[in-house]
DNA sequence: GGGACGATTGAA
DNA sequence: TCAATCGTCCCA
């Protein structure tokens, strides 16, 4: 019930990114088990402009799928260990998407795939119709702080330190030890 | 075919 | 502070 649907995800990204705070992450396994985790920290990465953006590299066939409409899953594997789940979000040819790194119970973009058993077969499933992944509405009652995006420093001091982090005011604690 | 490099994490 | 670990991309 009150999936979100593909206009919400075909606006732009640094616009759809900080209304994902607070939104619920469903998750069905195969056994027919349901989970839903409010989103509590995502950051966008924004067209071949932002070096910050694997898209900054051009279409490949791993950022091909960040090519496409927004509302499907950009999905790909770090450090040869950890699965990033992304939302591929604005128009048609507007490489853009955003990382979920946070929700309830569960911060980290590699431990929240883990613990959703979230892999490279997620990768450009569709958001709007997908049976096993989704996202819901729901208001938000509290404050979004922004900063700068996290192990991106290789994009250099410019697109590194813009504020494209967004995340719920108070959480801000978890992200270092 | 070879090599460099991660949108991270957990342990030392 | 450091290693784990492998897909992707670039160059030869």
């Amino acid at each position: 019930m009150n999936r979100l649907t593909d206009n919400f995800f075909k606006r732009d990204v640094l616009v759809v990114a900080p209304q994902m705070v607070g939104k619920i992450l469903v998750r069905r396994f195969d056994d027919g088990q349901i989970v839903r985790l409010p989103i509590t920290e995502v950051e966008a990465y924004r067209g071949e402009d932002d070096l910050a953006c694997h898209a900054s590299k051009g279409r490949t066939p791993r950022t091909d799928v960040m090519y496409s409409v927004g509302g499907c899953a950009y999905v790909y594997l770090v450090y040869g260990m950890h699965w990033m789940l992304n939302i591929v979000t604005g128009d048609l040819n507007s490489p853009q998407a955003v990382l979920l790194r946070g929700v309830d119970t569960c911060y980290g973009p590699g431990r929240l795939t883990r613990l959703l058993k979230i892999d490279k077969s997620f990768n450009a499933e569709d958001f709007t119709v997908s049976e096993r992944l989704w996202f819901e509405q729901a208001t938000l009652n509290k404050t979004i702080d922004t900063g700068p995006r996290i192990g991106v420093d290789y994009a250099g001091d410019y697109w590194a330190l813009k504020p494209w982090r967004y995340w719920i005011d108070g959480l801000h604690d978890m992200t270092r030890r």
